[in-house]
DNA sequence: TTATTCTTTGACACAAGTTGTCAAAAGAAA
DNA sequence: TTTCTTTTGACAACTTGTGTCAAAGAATAA
């Protein structure tokens, strides 16, 4: 889980705590931990308030957000994975 | 979509009816329709019968299906989508 | 040690999305 | 026309996602 991670890890380097980011999300405190553990999917809106109240930058953070979705489409497909990513950046517009 | 266009082709080309595939499927022909026009997503064991009933590499066929979800994934991320590719092909195993 | 604060777990409710059916319309071929 | 194929839209049933809550577990402080 390379989102939950990176938030895991920003949020102790800036010394907060879960109770913090869950207000910001206006979420609960047990919500918050699933999505830092990677147990939830955070939505798109929540990754950029995430990204705000981390000062880190946006686009980084959806970047890892959406290669853990992407990765997740591609979880039990192994042998499929590196032509798929193909075919997708060839497709891409 | 790319899975769509590409089972829409094989079907004619093997001039077959959407009728016979959606029975294959044990569907109705309306649904199969759709998932033809990428209106609906198939199943991966949907696209595994249909490679069979359409004499195609199932591999192929599902590399394809998978293309599309995580095309669909980078939908309206534009900008990011390169970058989210690169940031997936470092992190498959 | 106990007390307090922080984090995680699991069960549950409800919202949202998916997968399918059906009736009927639109398109193509005869 | 008539018939066969394909598409559309509305809907029901099922599945998944998102959140709350109570309570347990971990870590820290006193």
């Amino acid at each position: 889980m390379l989102f939950a991670n990176q938030i895991k890890k920003l949020r102790e380097e800036n010394n907060l705590l879960q109770r913090q980011l869950a207000s910001a999300l206006e979420i609960d405190t047990p919500m918050y931990s699933k999505i830092e553990r990677g147990d939830r999917l955070a939505k798109r809106e929540q990754v950029v308030i995430i990204a705000k109240f981390l000062s880190t930058d946006e686009n980084e953070l959806l970047s890892l957000w959406l290669a853990d979705k992407v990765l997740d489409v591609l979880e039990g497909e192994k042998e499929l994975g590196g032509k798929v990513l193909e075919i997708a950046n060839a497709n891409l517009k």
